[in-house]
DNA sequence: CCCTAGTTGAGGTACGTACCTCAATGCAAG
DNA sequence: CTTGCATTGAGGTACGTACCTCAACTAGGG
């Protein structure tokens, strides 16, 4: 039977209200009885019961998303699992709200998170590169108490708050060992596909893929980066004529999360035998692509385990308590048509 | 703000005694009258707070796992996760506890199923194969207020109960997909090694693999099973008797959970150049083996995951809460040494 | 008409915690 | 000794729900 605070009162010889003094940090307590407090707490292995605290207090937990307004599919299933994540936590009285910004604008950005009510707001998973700016901004939440967390793009560790999503260079090396397995003995050509290498998770994905490749298939050559900056008509251009320029190509990687236009325009393009292609997350589009066989695999991160990871990290941070380290570990994971 | 039983009586136009006897269902309410609050659940919305019921109830779920006695890194990885799992659910009270069963002695399990307290058991998780005498003594416990779950082994869909774990036949035909893409393009013959042929699960692992070997891959030649019945002399033996029999293979496919006996011998056995080796689960011995390259995949699924997917089941089941099937889902993952 | 069974409402207590007020203590400074 | 402040305890109310008791009402049967 789990203690309670009553339990705890006995066991220090105070009272409930010194026990409550001392749980919510409360002033006018001596330091000898705050020590005893904490010894009782020590020896009972008290924690509080957060669900009745919660109760007491009639604590809701609010929560932004803020996500680039750009974006396709990738985008929208994300926006998706968070309605869903609104549901099954609403038992635990949890709102998750998505915020469209700029992700290329850390000025407005900055401004966003500046001008937030933050007794309204308890934390928030932003989505967009790093930034002086976007740091500062989540330095001075943090000092009024709303937690951040880095949410899919930015860096592993900033400083205070976590990352929630992938390391991208180990999928990026995921992807190049699959490719290089896929492809065989044969020596030729890879392409690489990307929306833009100004971020730095395409540059990340690419140096892991390109690792894997020169240490282990020197057989094979990748190309140079195209950018197709979300632009149908000029991805069309760049992949048509690198095909041109490089004939028989055997391998295109697709590195950003939004792999539809590509993959449209390799329909189209594309030579024969077809390369292997590897791309990255799970649409409706990549589903199909993957089923009918016009790409090999697929490197995914779940976006219903990011966002309710996000949001169990974000909890866990106001309520002061640890998290489970293995249940937020965001997995590299392969699909392959065997495996949707 | 969520509705609470107050706004539903004022909406029902009865008083908190009668929502409380409608939502609970005690006798003595008018057939109109629980229509009435029926109603107003509808049109509120209202569904209510679990957390302040099971506070005011004092109820605290107590989960069973009943788990193989013997078995090897993979089971001691699940009790690891079990013990996880009590401290990350602690405060929602949940309590489960491991109980050790003869997976192959199915009127043991009957009977201990039948010998439960069924007013302590809340719910079980069981991993062992299907009989008809464990389906009889679910059912009894059904009856008795008591959920279960089929735990990674056992079938997909037995009627009442749900499963928690992976389709075996998917994670074959993605061991398959891989091994076939591996190997490449000569000719050659592939080793399956299981701890028995006599489970579903292996058998549906096997026609998996098959499936897609057949298919797609007509060059290679899966050799029939190997049975090592856990057992280090035998597993010895059989394999070194393969590979004599059939000089040059190509791939080997260990199909059981625990592969480190197989490994070790085929560490000593295996030809050159070493075949493409395809095994399941991860544990200490298997992630060792990735990582110094003697095996080349592994098929997975996350114990963590599975032993939260089972009370987080059991728990809504309880509740007569839906689950989040998304969240249920557990996947084929599949490891290389890149993403592990 | 009364009696009874069925139905409904009013109100209480409890769960574990938060948060509030007021009174009572002790101790030190004046 | 008095005053004032720091500390502590006692007790209340609240959160949303469960579960209990008792009283009051209604309708139907006799």
């Amino acid at each position: 039977m789990r203690p309670t605070t009553k339990d705890l009162a006995l066991a220090a010889g105070v009272s409930l209200a010194t026990v409550d003094r001392v749980l919510n940090g409360r002033s006018g307590v001596h330091q000898d009885t705050i020590k005893k407090v904490n010894q009782a707490i020590e020896k009972l292995d008290f924690s509080r019961n957060i669900v009745a605290a919660n109760l007491a207090r009639g604590k809701r937990y609010h929560f932004l998303f803020l996500l680039p307004r750009t974006g396709d599919q990738f985008l929208a299933g994300l926006v998706a699992r968070i309605a869903e994540a609104n549901l099954a936590f609403a038992a635990e009285m949890v709102r998750a709200e998505v915020v469209p910004i700029h992700e290329s604008d850390p000025h407005q950005i900055a401004n966003l998170l500046g001008g937030l009510d933050t007794d309204e707001i308890d934390g928030i998973a932003i989505m967009a590169p790093e930034s002086p700016q976007v740091r500062d901004a989540k330095a001075r939440l943090a000092r009024r108490g709303v937690e951040t967390v880095s949410f899919i793009a930015g860096q592993m560790a900033s400083g205070h708050d976590d990352f929630v999503g992938i390391d991208n260079h180990a999928a990026g090396a995921t992807a190049g060992r699959l490719m290089g397995r896929f492809v065989g003995r044969v020596p030729g050509r890879i392409l690489v596909v990307a929306e833009t290498m100004h971020s730095r998770d395409s540059l990340e994905r690419r140096l892991g893929f390109d690792e894997v490749i020169n240490a282990d298939y020197p057989h094979l050559t990748v190309l140079p980066s195209l950018e197709t900056y979300g632009d149908a008509e000029r991805t069309e251009r760049v992949i048509r004529g690198s095909f041109t320029r490089n004939p028989g190509l055997a391998g295109v990687y697709i590195l950003g999360s939004e792999a539809r236009i590509p993959l449209q325009t390799l329909a189209r393009v594309s030579g024969t035998p077809p390369p292997v292609i590897i791309a990255h997350e799970r649409t409706p589009f990549t589903e199909a692509a993957l089923l009918s066989s016009q790409i090999d695999a697929l490197i995914t991160q779940d976006p219903g385990h990011l966002v309710r990871s996000a949001i169990r990290i974000l909890r866990a941070r106001w309520d002061r308590r640890e998290i489970l380290a293995s249940q937020e570990k965001i997995r590299i994971e392969v699909l392959i048509r065997e495996n949707l």
